[in-house]
RNA sequence: UCCCCAGUAGCUCAGUUGGUUAGAGCGGGUGACUGUUAAUCACUAGGUCGAUGGUUCGAGUCCGUCCUGGGGAGCCA
């Protein structure tokens, strides 16, 4: 006999009177000394635990079941009944239970049927999933991830699987982790000096890439709807609440179309996202709204109903210098908005999610398609209330010349980057693209304060851990 | 990288202007009790007070340095 999932056994399946079996760990305990006891499991596969109830006559029962601690794992055989108790509907009247794995030592054992801080559990971020909190965000980045793939998929999208090692600098943007099988106590030089990267595996330097944006460009100007999903890594000293040496990155680009058609994809593709998590993890969702953040539910709909504010960065400038506030950076044309600025303006001036487009020249990257004057760039920033900066995007430079003219002015090596300029020589046409951080998606949707805590083994300076 | 805050039991915390033997709740163990709901009650074990140097008759408490964690800023997704 195959054992069931607890979100099945919860909602009544197969149906009341069957037999099931099901396998998961144990939350809670409680005895009764009429001659039987609760225990609580969980499997993950909800977010609510299923009661068990085993009966003293269970041969087991002296000599294990009342010894099973939080944390052991557990396979109970019994019939899915209606339960006599409040608190639930259904619960298994248990005539097996057999322990699969004990709790080695009860006493520090770290997962306590109790509130920890996030901190510390960042410490055991291997047995975290175990708690209410964790479950209920690996449960929402995964219907998130699914969501972000179907939302593609009936599209017209095609999931390109750009490469994590590189030998480009994508951006420019930030530095990067060197990928190398030298010998570091023993590296090959060259007569002036210079490290031999012929040498190096590849016969070349290498990286981790810091975004797939350029590569799936090629692909985009071929199969003219396409994204890019997948790990992506900074080698920045960031260390804040929103920023991981190791993320995960949606990249979509789409051929033929301008910066307006690129901020109507970013607010259909949010919003598509945010009913999916709605839908499809309701108790997840209560359960943060109760316990994480008191509007978690409330602002996802609101933000699903509410039309986003577009207003060009100049404009954004005009309304921080006019709001009266005393930033610690006042707001000016040429610099870029400051993470208060962000603030104000998606939380207190206009209190939905804000698109600023049209950034000044100098604050962006290259590839960024320049405006007639050349004063801006057709740059996209998605801001959203909590949490700022959620979407950055651009129409991209498609016109050869002006491409290469702005790279000779930032001093890039166009060697580098030939194959990138021969997407502009061969069929160019106008396109964009916009790059999602899934863990600021995560933290968006679920109110977590910390980008540490919505990805499984958090990578930042100084650590490295599991 | 810069600024600020914090490190006391397995966890969450208290600990007075420096004072003798560092406390509580949860968790663990033992027992009582009950269709219980993070059950309840009683008893019990458990601490090199982050590390190091200093001030002092005396330091968990004051000072220096370092380590770790958190919040904020910059960079960005």
């Amino acid at each position: 006999m195959s054992s069931i999932r607890i979100k099945d056994a919860l909602a009544g399946r197969p149906g009341i009177g069957s037999t099931v079996i099901v396998e998961g760990w144990v939350r809670t305990r409680r005895d009764s000394k009429a001659g039987f006891s609760f225990i609580n499991v969980n499997d993950g596969s909800c977010f609510d635990s299923i009661q068990v109830v085993a009966p003293g006559e269970l041969e087991n029962y002296g000599s294990e079941i009342l010894k099973l601690t939080s944390g052991c794992a557990v396979a109970c055989r019994g019939t899915l009944v209606e339960s006599a108790g409040r608190g639930q509907k259904y619960e298994i009247q248990a005539d097996s239970i057999k322990v699969v794995g004990w709790v080695q030592d009860p006493d520090t054992y770290p997962i306590q049927p109790k509130q920890h801080s996030f901190e510390f559990l960042r410490e055991v971020a291997h047995l975290r999933p175990r708690t209410n909190t964790f479950g209920a965000i690996a449960r929402v980045r995964h219907v998130a991830a699914q969501a972000i793939h179907r939302y593609f998929h009936e599209q017209g999208y095609f999931w390109i699987n750009t490469p994590i090692i590189t030998g480009s600098d994508a951006e420019g943007a930030g530095d990067m982790f060197r990928v190398s099988t030298l010998d570091l106590a023993n590296l090959p030089r060259q007569d002036n000096g210079d490290i031999d990267y012929s040498k190096d595996f590849f016969g070349k330097e290498t990286f981790l890439t810091v975004s797939g944006q350029l590569n799936v460009e090629g692909y985009c100007l071929a199969l003219s709807k396409v994204y890019t999903f997948g790990p992506t890594f900074r080698a920045e000293n960031s260390n804040t609440s929103r920023h991981l040496a190791e993320f995960w990155m949606v990249e979509p680009e789409v051929a033929f179309a301008n910066l307006d058609d690129l901020a109507d994809l970013a607010e259909n593709f949010l919003k598509y996202i945010f009913a999916a998590v709605l839908d499809e993890c309701p108790d997840d969702m209560a359960f943060f709204e109760q316990r994480i953040e008191a509007t978690a539910i409330s602002r996802l709909k609101s933000v699903i109903e509410t039309p986003f504010v577009r207003l060009d960065y100049a404009e954004a400038i005009e309304i921080l210098k006019r709001s009266g506030v005393d930033f610690e950076f006042p707001a000016q044309w040429g610099l870029d908005l400051q993470t208060e600025h962000e603030r104000y303006l998606t939380e207190k001036h206009f209190k939905a999610p804000v698109v600023v487009m049209n950034y000044p020249t100098e604050i962006k990257a290259f590839y960024m398609r320049l405006s007639d004057d050349s004063r801006t760039v057709a740059a996209l920033d998605v801001l959203a209330p909590g949490i700022g900066e959620i979407i950055g995007g651009s129409q991209r430079e498609e016109r050869l010349d002006v491409l290469e003219r702005r790279m000779d002015e930032l001093r890039l090596d166009k060697e580098g980057y030939d194959w990138y300029l021969d997407l502009r020589r061969y069929g160019t046409v106008p396109h964009a693209g916009f790059g999602l951080g899934l863990e600021r998606l995560v933290n968006y949707i679920t109110g977590m304060a910390n980008i540490r805590d919505v990805i499984p083994y958090p990578r930042v300076p100084g650590r490295a851990d599991f």
